[in-house]
DNA sequence: GCCCGAATGCCCCCAAGGTCCAATAGCGCG
DNA sequence: CGCGCTATTGGACCTTGGGGGCATTCGGGC
């Protein structure tokens, strides 16, 4: 599989020596860049990984581009760094979703922890994201009419019932069914409703 | 429906005080403590509610009561107030599950406005949470073969796969899965499915 | 004019559900 | 120790629902 890489982004050049130092001892790939701009210019696509950022960079700043990534809904998981963190600062941050705060100096354990959960949540993430992406190319396969089946079928409704819905006959609802079950790839109505609640959102836990 | 109360817990009378003042006026019925104990002597059951706390207080502290109440998996969103905070211990506190962390002095709207969102997320939780429950309790009065047919069933297997599995007849399938259906009170496979989900975990976003 | 989505009719099979009935085993209670 | 209750199992029979196959029709769009 793909390396898991780290980006860091950070505006001092031996900070970002030692910390591709700290984290490639660590077996991750690193990927450095001077400035949020230079980061966005390259935003990354696949794999699992994380992002390491400084807060206070001249220009665009660490926060700032937190939001923007969390505009642009590209969910990776950010590690903040700062050498003058105040606590507003770091609530706001963690409050937007970032997975740690460290204030220099730092022990590189809590750096490099803080940097595997965040790979972590990324892993579970991308996996959810492709599942979900999976089945929403599925269900774009479906013509009208076979989306409004596919949606009644998953209520539990019956295909008498869902003809009278529609206004059609029980048999034209058996066959736009069949085809739902076939290009949704479903076995049953069980696995029917799965996929169509995981077009919500879903979660596998404990 | 019961007023929405929030907790008070912080050692200096003059900030209960205050503080009672200006959340009451914002409408919430307010309880105040003097210390961790005294809280934990009452703790909370019925109804949304939130805690605000001081991160310092001699004796049990504030983080210490968060901890405490994690373990004790009673999930009352936490606001914490503090004089003298630092990033580390803001950070854990959000790291914790906090709903934010406000440092002396603060705004009225700011203190308000992090009480609304822990109001908030406790109402959700506490609807899930009641939700989960009362699924629970239906699975609670299946007997042991109920159950296993529960689960075979929902995985989309045919009565007769199922009978297979279980080494019996077709027929007792049926029965069994009857019940089932009348237990839980589900009307199609569809709200079965749904009702198995929802016993592990759901989640409800975006 | 051809292809596709949609709608329908007919026939048949299998799955699901329900009714009535019956048997066996384990358990608590008087 | 029987009595009653519950869980589990099973059989016969019937109705309803789901699904497949095959053929036809109709309206759009390219």
């Amino acid at each position: 599989m793909a390396t898991t890489v780290v980006f860091v982004v950070d505006d001092d050049p031996s900070v970002r020596k030692s910390l591709t130092r700290v984290i490639s001892a660590a077996g991750y790939g690193v990927e450095v860049f001077a400035s949020a701009r230079e980061f966005l210019e390259r935003v990354p696509v696949s794999g699992p990984c994380c992002l390491v950022l400084d807060v206070r960079m001249p220009g665009v700043t660490g926060m700032d581009l937190q939001n923007t990534l969390a505009h642009a809904l590209h969910r990776i998981p950010i590690v903040f760094i700062t050498g003058h963190g105040d606590v507003a600062m770091s609530v706001t941050a963690m409050k937007s979703g970032a997975v740690d705060f460290l204030t220099k100096p730092f022990a590189s354990k809590d750096l490099l922890g803080a940097i595997q959960r965040a790979v972590d949540r990324d892993t579970r993430n991308l996996g959810t994201e492709a599942r979900t992406e999976d089945i929403q190319a599925r269900a774009r396969t479906l013509t009208p009419r076979e989306r409004q089946v596919f949606a009644l079928v998953v209520t539990g409704m019956l295909n008498k019932q869902i003809a009278a819905e529609l206004g059609v006959v029980e048999k034209t609802v058996k066959v736009h069914r069949a085809r739902v079950m076939d290009k949704m790839r479903a076995g049953s109505v069980a696995e029917l409703v799965r996929l169509a609640d995981g077009l919500g959102v879903i979660v596998t836990k404990a």
